[in-house]
DNA sequence: AGCGGATACGTAATATTATAACGTTTTCGA
DNA sequence: TCGAAAACGTTATAATATTACGTATCCGCT
């Protein structure tokens, strides 16, 4: 289960996914939770590029290594990384990406590019507060926010 | 193709989906577009509720009348009724709204109870705005845009 | 160490959402 | 009224996601 240098991706991004689960590992520690190997394999594969990637994709990889994978092997994979904030679901996309902050509780907004599929996930304030501004006028209470910029980012201008 | 009154939805409601339908045609013919039908049946059918409507709810509400339904039926539709800003489609529930103010170009920002289903488009153009500062830091061009607010409503709070 | 409940996983089946492909009909301007 | 474009009918299938149920594993407790 040990995470192979792959051609097609750049040192810097096999250190950053390298992060990434160092600090899942880090973070379910500390909350008692059980990061398993399949969990952390697919935390790893959704962190293998800065797109976001599908469930079915991330299947027919795991399913490269682990012929028994199905989908639940999957959804429920992704359902426990989302519990912890450490993948979130881009409902536009039908798809999923690694959170790179997920040590706070925050919302998650995103810019997606149509060009070249990067997605950055970011975060505005001034969205928040405007969010919370317009829910005021319409006594909402807001408990979860969907946030999607689809566009070009600068390189695919 | 007449609509009938229900008796599971106010007066005012009915009202509501025949000014949304005047709408329509009135926006149509000025666009030399092509209400048809079917497409003003579908139209109905997502305005019959203040909810969300899945596509397949559609379909069985169309095949009751026209036993021929199919989904490409309901997807053609819909996806003209977008094109022409009179339906919106909710990516965070897989399901469609009518917009209450199609005549003018916008983007859709909805906050939707999870408790009684209520999807409400508002505009609240600080969103818009702060999430423009959001594009310009990262220099990104917005084409489209997701906002979804999930959460209760004043009276399921 | 060993019991027992809770959590995680394997597996098959199926539900839900959406599109492809291709032929026919209808519309509408030239 | 002809012909191209648009709309529609129909079948099939792709893509996404969940249910259900049995088994294995983990982990706190004694």
């Amino acid at each position: 289960m040990k995470i192979e240098p792959s051609a097609t991706r750049s040192h810097d991004h096999n250190a950053c996914v390298h992060d990434a689960v160092a600090t899942a590992v880090d973070l379910c520690e500390k909350r008692g939770a059980r990061l398993t190997a399949q969990r952390r394999r697919v935390l790893e594969l959704v962190w293998g590029s800065h797109r976001a990637v599908k469930a079915y994709e991330i299947l027919d990889d795991l399913a490269r290594e682990q012929p028994g994978a199905r989908p639940p092997t999957v959804y429920r994979a992704l359902e426990f990384l989302m519990a912890h904030g450490l993948v979130h679901r881009v409902d536009s996309l039908n798809a999923f990406v690694g959170c790179n902050h997920a040590r706070d509780r925050h919302e998650a907004q995103f810019f997606i590019c149509d060009g070249c599929g990067l997605v950055r996930e970011i975060d505005e304030p001034s969205i928040g507060q405007a969010v919370t501004r317009g829910a005021k006028k319409l006594g909402f209470r807001v408990d979860r926010q969907t946030v999607e910029m689809h566009g070009r980012c600068e390189a695919c201008q």
